[in-house]
DNA sequence: TAGCGCTATGTTATCGTGAGCATTTCGCCT
DNA sequence: AGGCGAAATGCTCACGATAACATAGCGCTA
């Protein structure tokens, strides 16, 4: 039991309990060095009576070495970016690199404060989602001379090395997917987007592909804010009113896909029939659903799992990739077909 | 630009760069003590133009002073705990603290393991999810000499401090609610959950307050693993097919309720008329089911800020509530009612 | 029994910063 | 001009651990 007098333990009262020196407690409660195994038995048995605990702050600034790898991500309530860092985990769970996530609410000059932070306790990686960040940011993770992976996008240039998917592509590759189902009266229904790059991209993507197609996008709606399934029916029914002869609504992502799905159910439309409907992300979750919906794997957990050993093989000074492009799934469920 | 010689720069660099020394640097960095304005404006100067960020493991091992908050929690896919953590970020987001999270996955061992790490980089308080834990856990937490607050569950004996809700009490108030609107063939349905104290607790004041009205559940059924919506309609399936008579469904989570919703309405039931369902928890994500779920709201953001004000009072000596017991509201939806 | 080589352990310096005190600078008053 | 006080700045050491090197002890062999 730790006679707690107001300042925690060290080294030097764990040697003193077993008459080693700090030294050789060290070596002890770090497996490292030849240690014999009456005296090993004796500091473990005095650093647990007493309850002692490491500092890592002073390891890591006598040894130079921290074994933490920055995760920064957007917003964990995304059900995107969970899925993300539990791949990271798996992976570096085998290492002694551990994870720290730092969010950033899509906030150019949060991400930025975040990654100053984070680079203030010098971490032996970074992983950052997106491209897009400002030039001070794009400073820092070079200048820092540790390894930075950015994942979730492979459209544009990374700092050094990049996983993920190409949402312009994902875009194209839905619109064809529709075009080719013989859908004609398309729309698109997002989020205000001005800061999520990926959804952009994915809406550009999927313009251009339709465009070759000889189709436009119909019409558009935009929420901001809210439980994305209700939100999701709101636009489906106010984007229906406004233009009726649209045959498929394409949504920026599954949950407010799920809350059209749900609308159109109730209303009696025929869907995949009267109109088709596709998500992105195939959030696992929304398995259950009266219809699968159409939707397109964002490769999250995949994304996690190489970013991170793109980080750990760089901390070990092995060889690796510097780009990979992940190529999602198209899901088809039972949104988009037509008889 | 760093010239980044492969090892970071210090606040020497910046002191050689600027000409005055070390300290001064660190007064202006941190803006402490007197420094006149000219030599603020040329340190900040060369800081800037060398890209140096403070070293914090050099500055919180020699100031003794860890602004940190380890925050402990079982699963960060549940949606459950991002709202806790956001709540508590709005708060510390106005301290000098910051969270730092860690997750257990639901396992007494990892969260030790979990523990012992994040006590190693001598946090200012610990945050922890329920109430029960390893004795060796238990130990650390008292032994560390920080303040720990245990948040979502209150039916026990805390550590140190304690915010949330009693999952008993709200467990017996579902029952009586169900009681009065006269359901009386009431199933329960959850997760395999020895590991989840809370949902067990629930249930626990669940039958005991169905016990009160001289009413015995009727009917159980557990799941674990898989996507919950689809779980809750097989489960829903299951249970019905095995007691067609029952009336009421008393779901551990609203995830499964929404299933069992979404599965009873395919079935074209009379819900609530002929089967009333609840759930728990009051997320809003489901706001947009075709019926809005009964729940019960777990108090999360509440919980989460509350616990942050604790750490933040007691950091700085202030005096605070020891067990803070949040209200959990009923919430009808349109699933608990009898007409 | 001297000497070699290994293992087990100890000693010393160092990591980058901040606290506390020492020193310098400068303006102002008498 | 001299002296005083406050503001500005610098010096030294400590923080708790680890790296790198030093040494003590031991068994074994020639």
């Amino acid at each position: 039991m730790a006679t707690d007098d107001n300042r925690s333990l060290t080294l030097r009262d764990v040697s003193e309990a077993s008459g080693v020196s700090e030294m050789t407690v060290s070596r002890v409660l770090r497996n490292r060095g030849d240690v014999s195994d009456a005296t090993r038995q004796r500091v473990l048995k005095a650093a647990k009576e007493l309850g002692y605990v490491p500092n890592k702050i002073a390891g890591a600034l006598a040894s130079q070495r921290v074994n933490l790898v920055a995760v920064i991500i957007p917003s964990l309530s995304n059900m995107v970016f969970p899925e993300v860092l539990s791949g990271i985990s798996e992976v570096l769970e085998d290492t002694e690199l551990q994870p720290v996530v730092g969010v950033t609410d899509y906030l150019p000059e949060k991400e930025e404060k975040v990654l100053y932070e984070m680079l203030s306790w010098r971490p032996s990686g970074v992983i950052m989602a997106g491209l897009e960040h400002t030039d001070a940011a794009k400073a820092m993770m070079r200048a820092a001379g540790i390894p930075v992976v950015e994942i979730m996008d492979v459209d544009g240039k990374p700092v050094d090395a990049a996983v993920g998917i190409s949402h312009r592509r994902a875009g194209r590759e839905m619109a064809k997917a529709i075009l080719k189902a013989g859908y004609e009266n398309i729309a698109f229904l997002g989020t205000k987007m001005p800061l999520d790059h990926r959804a952009r991209k994915r809406f550009e993507g999927f313009t251009e592909a339709l465009a070759k197609g000889g189709v436009e996008v119909m019409d558009q709606e935009f929420y901001s804010g809210g439980s994305a399934l209700a939100k999701g029916r709101e636009m489906t029914e106010a984007i229906l009113e406004r233009s009726p002869e649209i045959d498929f609504l394409y949504y920026s992502n599954d949950m407010i896909g799920a809350g059209g799905l749900l609308h159109l159910l109730d209303k009696g439309v025929d869907v995949p029939g009267e109109i088709g409907l596709a998500g992105f992300n195939g959030v696992e979750l929304l398995q259950g659903l009266p219809r699968q919906l159409a939707s397109m794997d964002a490769c999250r957990r995949e994304s996690g799992r190489k970013a991170a050993e793109i980080i750990a093989a760089r901390v070990k000074n092995e060889p690796c990739d510097q780009i990979v492009e992940l190529t999602p799934k198209i899901a088809f469920g039972d949104t988009l077909k037509r008889r």
